[in-house]
DNA sequence: TCTTGATGTTTATGGTGTTAACATGAACGT
DNA sequence: ACGTTCATGTTAACACCATAAACATCAAGA
């Protein structure tokens, strides 16, 4: 919502309102359309994101959004990078707050799932998304390394309590067992229920418990 | 708006789309778009089906599929129903060719699992459009009883082995980890390779192997 | 001051799902 | 045989969409 901009800073501050005064250009409009397709995201399950009806709510012409994004898959990616870290973030934080080891690895699978019910359309967005990125070809995207970093948090989570040689299929089975609940979840397959999940997640023990 | 004086106009239209046997009427185009409909979402992963498309390679009018269908969703959820059985089917087939039990649940599971590999577009489809129904009124749709059959079919084949109390639990483990991991193939996020299939989902044994 | 480049606007093109009005042909009662 | 009916097809039109092209506006540097 601000000015990226600070070298003007006095008078410039009455282009903080736009459309009261009429401004010509918008200031931001690249992260407030990020920030708007968030806020629709974020809540709704399955929110129909028009770029027209998005430069509506930004009280901005339709095809100023070309401006910054060369389409509209290039905003939902953006949309796409900005859920994943935020993710990434709260799975961090929730394995940090019970100081990580065994019951930390539990808490990132509980989060993972918790976070997903919480924004359906968001981990939607993401899987959608990172399938159509290109991961053959040589070019590291931003979408794929937020992604990489992702799995080596869950993996380093867990890595003191399995045996190395099961800690590849030990790691996608974790994975898939949080997914694929969560996406159960979010499909309204399962209702959402805290404790079962905790039980779902945590009934698994690898190699030796 | 007189169109009368274009009845003329309309008789060369209709030899505008002379199908081969020149009928004026189709014949089944129901079950011919939607047998058109699963070759499309049969093979590829990102298809785009539109009504204009679909009706073109069927040689027919866009708007024809509105006799048959009241709009595109019914049509998506046709294919979805159809998709569903197929899936059912195969699963149950799987799970008798091996004589059921223990080696029949893990067989149900690598089966899921292939299908939905072999089928990505389908399988998004159904979770999709099984999303969107309305659960919670009391109309039991033909989509939801088709679902119903498939858990029971799960349940079905694994209630020996599994406590009576952990088999809720066992069953939803087992589905979530099974949906996850195809859900993980085909977004990309994990090579298919069989036999690390077979050994992620068969790591599992609950209450006691 | 003048030019320039980034940003936003207007206009236009071709796509979509969907509705309304009309046409066709087969089945059926008379 | 004839006329009515009805499911099925047709065209035309509407509203929405993404996107491209040409033009307008402003901030800042030469």
């Amino acid at each position: 919502m601000n000015v990226k901009d600070n070298s003007v800073n006095i008078k410039e501050a009455s282009k903080n309102t736009p459309k009261d005064s009429g401004a010509y250009h918008h200031g931001d409009l690249r992260t407030a359309a990020i920030a708007a397709g968030m806020e629709k995201f974020g809540g709704q399950n399955h929110p129909e994101l028009g770029l027209r009806a998005l430069a509506r709510e930004l009280g901005v012409s339709a095809t100023a959004l070309y401006r910054h994004f060369p389409n509209k898959d290039a905003l939902l990616d953006a949309l796409a990078l900005e859920a994943l870290n935020q993710l990434g973030a709260h799975q961090a934080q929730a394995a940090q707050s019970v100081g990580g080891g065994r019951e930390g690895f539990g808490e990132m699978g509980v989060t993972y799932v918790r976070w997903a019910v919480e924004h359906p359309a968001l981990v939607r967005l993401i899987y959608d998304r990172v399938g159509k990125v290109d991961l053959a070809a040589g070019n590291p995207t931003k979408m794929g390394e937020a992604f990489y970093q992702l799995r080596a948090g869950i993996a380093a989570t867990m890595s003191e309590d399995i045996s190395p040689e099961h800690r590849a299929t030990a790691t996608l089975h974790a994975w898939s067992l949080v997914h694929g609940l969560a996406m159960l979840i979010l499909d309204g397959q399962v209702e959402y229920d805290p404790d079962m999940i905790r039980k779902v997640v945590t009934i698994t023990d690898f190699g030796r418990d």
